[in-house]
This record gives C-alpha cells, structure tokens and sequence, in this order.
DNA sequence: CCAGTCTGTTCACTATAATTGAACGCGGAT
DNA sequence: ATCCGCGTTCAATTATAGTGAACAGACTGG
C-alpha cells in the first residue's frame, strides 16, 4: 500500500505542492508562492506558466488561481465511481424525505472521499464540500466501511495514517477502534456523536456488493436537538439501512 | 494570451498528457498507457508511481484511475467562482419553474466551462457533464459571453481558438459572428437553435457586473418539441433574463 | 517628479534528475 | 509445463529542471 515510487519524478511531486499552495493560499502571486513553498522564484514561475499554458491554472491580473479544467478531471473521476449514479437519487430521496443532510463517502488511499451530498430543507450548513477527505475512523460514514474490511486493510490503513484526527475522543487504540467496530457490525448502522463536528450527530450504513465487500457507505447528518431519542436511535437508522439496501440492490443488478 | 511558456517544465506536460491518457482510456495499465502515448514503458510507470503515491490516481488491481482527489481540487476551484454560490439557487430556481435543464458558464482560457447544471422535472438528458469545456461560438451561453467583451478580447479568442467546432452552421467567418454578437446585444439574449445538438434549443442571458463585465451566462436548454413559438421567443427568454438580473444585483451587493 | 521598492519576467549555466532499454519475476493462458 | 504478457526494477546517459542574477514595469511615498 503506502509504498513510495522507487524513481519518483520530482517534478510532478513540485506540480502538485504548488497547486496545493494555490489552493490553501486561494491564489497568489508569484513572489508569495515563492516564499510559501521555500522555492526560488524563477522556479516558481516556471511552473506556473506551464501549469496556465496547459490551462490547469489561470492568470487573474498578477494572481494565479486553480482552474475549472479540474473541474472537468473531478466530476469524470466522481462519474467514473459506479456507486455515484447508482445511489445519488436515493440519497436525494433520503434528504428530501428526512429534511437533513445526506452523504456518500467512498474509500481511497485509506481516506474517506465524500462523493455526494445532498441538502434536504432543513439541512445544517456544513463547511466542508463534495471532495473533502477525512479519516475513515473520525465519522460513522468512515467506521462501517472499516467494519466491513478485512483485518489485513484495517491494520494497513491504520499503519499508515494512524488514528489521530480532530475528535478521536473515543477511539485511541486499536483495541477501542476493533471493539466500537463489533458493535458497528453487529448493529449493521454506526452513529457520531458530536466526534467531528460540535453539535452535530450522523447515522451511517454501509453499501456492499454482491461479493460482501464495501463499495462505500451513505449517512444522514443533523443537529443534536433533532437527532435525539426514538428518532436518532431508531427510526433514522431504519431509514438510512433501507436506502442502503435499495442501492446494494440496483448495485448487484448493473 | 495563448503565449507559450519560455522555460516549461516538459515533465508538467507530460504529467497531463498521461492523466488525460487515463481519462480518454478510461482507466488503464502501464503497457497501454505506454502504447497510447508513444512513451516507453518505464517511463509511464515511473509517472503513474509518483502519482499514486501521491494521491492523485488510484492502482485498482493493475488498472490506474483517475482519483478523487481532483474531485476536491475542482469542487474548489468551483466554489472560488464568486459567480457560483450567488447563481445556483437562482439557477435551481429556473430549473424548477421551467421543468427544463438549467446551465451557469464562465468563460476560462477563452473557452466556456459549465459551472453548473440544475435539471427540473422534464429536463432532457445530456451527456455532457459539469465542467466540460466548449468553445463560446458554438452555444447560446457562450455567444451572450463574447458580445460583452471588447473586440480585442473577442479577436484574441478567435484568433486563438478559430471559429471550428461541431455544428457551427451558421458563423464561419469573423464578420458572421460579429453579425451575431450585434444581434445578441441588441436582443439581450442568445438562442441556440438545434446549432450544437440535435434537437435541442437554449435560450442563454450574460451576468454582468457593476463595471459591465461579463461575469457568466445562464440558459435553460430543452428539446425542440417544448421550445417553440410564444415560449421560445418570449415567455422563456423574459424569464432567464430575469433570473439573470436577481443575479446581477446579488454580485453587486456581496 | 523621481528614487526606491515592490512586482513578474527572462536568460544562460550546471548539476541534478528525468528518461531509457534491458533484464527480472510473476501470473494466466495455451 | 511452457510461453507470452504484464508490471516492475535498476543503473547509465544525457537531456532538462533548477537556479541566481539581472531586467522591466507598476506603485508608493518622499
């Protein structure tokens, strides 16, 4: 898994800091590149008008900003995951029916990749967008798709990207980490209790093909006062599983 | 404009030639990657490593992808389009009233990338996916966006870009299109009568700033069987135009 | 109005790093 | 059991990425 290349070509690890400084910088200039990434100038700027040259990036009056080409690789990529056009109407439904916040997330690299993300009318405002990454073991998305790998990929992603994170109040070990996935297991549905995010609770499930292997999970998110008692232990988690199988089912037939 | 770099990093270019390679294929293995782009072998692998190790493509048993990551990547570059966030309820809002297809496009390297797509209830089915580029001559949407630049601007275009395409049936020469721009001017909307696609009408209004910058173009798009008379000529375009002008005062004040 | 200081940009040199073919090991097919 | 095709590794060569110094243009403030 986490190998690293044996001839990696630098310039294409170079290509992608800097698109990444552009992106955390929203745009800029190049001087101040230079300066953020500890690279000369001139070097700088031969990337950057490469980058424009090929229309990755675009020259707004002296500011450099990441452009819409990655737009066009970002939704082919999302199109090209089977699980999108399968289970994106029925997560629709799932947000205009419950009123909340609904998702899709799918593994790669050992992360979580929020595929989708639909608003339902009373959706709370969430900062993060479609594309964000988040360690699997930080969201109940992210703990049914661990709970239903094998042993060997659970240790390899936890070899490689630990169980740190933002609100890991409750899982610190792997021991918690197995044991809170039995009980996602067993329960078939895993809840977050204000882990990530104050103030905020989710019910997730995950979405298997026919050969049992995850494919990836979906979940409804909400504020604390409206996800309580009957409704956040029962009836949301029905709702959310019920989804779940009806997209397993279009899954196995296409 | 369409200036070359003067010291470019061939190994950026080569970097996305091959993740082009891979969307083109479609997904892919060294061997056919290396055969496509007439690069040896080696070579290509060395590229696909980094870029794996990176995080930008996904190894899924021996077949190389395109990865998530650019998913993010664009939904940002999206999201910087102050243009977005003011349009897409309003855009939605079109979508819903009308039943049809609704389109945001900016302008980006003189071309027109699809911001966003909203469909209502009866929206025609189309292949083409947000972010996909189109050259502003061929589309109603496009053609609202060059009759509000400057001719400079329009002749830097055209001169980078020609006046090619699919179907452009009716501008071939630089005085046709400046025949069509006036017309555009002068009527405030565009339309799009079956020019790019079989069947289907558009009927596009630009965005304008407070300086008169064209900022974006909206439209609705539908078959030809619902586009026609009373509707098509008046009721739909008095409509976009309206949208478009709550979006306009919205970009003022913001 | 001009000096001073920011930009972004150009250019030519040098050492580094990308590129390469040949060779290896593996798995599936014949 | 053999062979072909795949992805992968490695070390050599030379192309090329990286670089600093110098230039030009736009602002700023004295």
């Amino acid at each position: 898994m986490a190998k690293t290349a044996q001839n990696p070509v630098k310039s294409v690890e170079t290509t992608f800091k800097v698109l990444d400084a552009l992106k955390d910088l929203d745009g800029a200039g190049v001087t101040e590149l230079s300066q953020h990434l500890d690279i000369p100038k001139s070097t700088v700027h031969n990337y950057l008008s490469t980058l424009e040259q090929e229309e990755y990036i675009v020259n707004r009056d002296g500011v450099y900003e990441v452009g819409l080409q990655f737009l066009e690789l970002g939704a082919y990529a999302r199109h090209r995951e089977k699980l999108f056009k399968i289970a994106k109407p029925e997560v629709d439904r799932l947000a205009s029916e419950t009123g909340e916040l609904a998702n899709i997330l799918v593994e790669e690299h050992g992360r979580g990749s929020y595929l989708y993300r639909a608003r339902g009318d009373k959706a709370v405002q969430v900062k993060a967008h479609v594309g964000t990454r988040v360690p699997l073991h930080t969201t109940a998305l992210g703990k049914t798709i661990l709970a239903h790998m094998s042993t060997e990929q659970v240790d390899a992603i936890v070899d490689r990207h630990g169980l740190g994170g933002e609100a890991s109040k409750s899982i610190r070990t792997r021991e918690e980490l197995e044991a809170e996935l039995a009980d996602v297991r067993e329960r078939g549905v895993a809840f977050d209790d204000e882990e990530r995010l104050e103030g905020l609770r989710c019910v997730a499930a995950p979405v298997l093909n026919h050969d049992n292997e995850v494919i990836g999970a979906i979940s409804v998110s909400g504020p604390t006062n409206r996800f309580r008692g009957d409704r956040f232990r029962e009836e949301l988690p029905q709702k959310v599983l019920e989804v779940a199988n009806v997209i397993e089912l279009n899954v196995t037939y296409s």
